[in-house]
DNA sequence: TCTATTAATCGTAATATTGCAATAAACAAA
DNA sequence: TTTGTTTATTGCAATATTACGATTAATAGA
């Protein structure tokens, strides 16, 4: 149905799958990586740089600020995008410890 | 269009979204949560514990294989499923990078 | 062999995602 | 005001994802 219960879901599963979800597609992994590259704020440019058309590149960002992984300040006629860092420390947290679940236990099976 | 376009991105950020996405749906990271928390291995009761049907939980099953993350083992009419523990670090290495870019360059803008 | 159990696959419906052309909105500068 | 620049929004087409009933395949045990 292409819907996801997120209803059976603990409130946990359904953040981790939520920030996932958004890393999900290498349009958005090469925003971010991009906007930690330049680290001074950025704007259209990212048209160019990523190579998707300019609607397109909007809807990708409005889900990152979405998430507020990033922030965009108004400079004139053009947006300043970075990287929220305190939002991004949040989620690198959860990230992490979803991905450092191996550390808990280490008994072997198959 | 519904199709991503890889071909313009890095294998490194295809590769990552890749991983991003598989962990992008709730019931994937309950399962591998799951996973995690009994060690020894599981087999049918995941359709109980995650409280999906039988045919959903073999599709999610299904696209956790095919990135390696876990592995099944034929044992008699059921199937064993456990952590593929090498590969779950590679991975982690992978997306860590990804998370970890933050630690690069450390200038604040807006 | 027949039956029960378990898991995969098929088929299908509902919804979501991706991408872009066209357009709108907001503003700066002439 | 008009023009140009930049970004957001709308609308739509193509494809992907999610979910599950029905079925199939494989095997264990009676």
């Amino acid at each position: 149905m292409g819907i996801t219960k997120s209803e059976i879901f603990t409130s946990d599963q359904n953040e981790i799958a939520t920030f996932a979800k958004v890393f999900g597609h290498p349009a958005r992994v090469a925003i971010l990586q991009h906007l930690f590259k330049i680290n001074a704020c950025v704007c259209g440019d990212l048209v160019s740089v990523i190579g998707l058309a300019q609607p397109t590149i909007s809807q990708h960002l409005k889900e990152l600020k979405n998430l507020e992984l990033i922030k965009g300040t108004i400079e004139g006629t053009s947006v300043c995008y970075c990287i929220d860092k305190d939002n991004w420390l949040k989620m690198k947290s959860i990230m992490q410890t979803f991905l450092d679940q191996d550390y808990a236990e280490s008994t072997t099976c198959c």
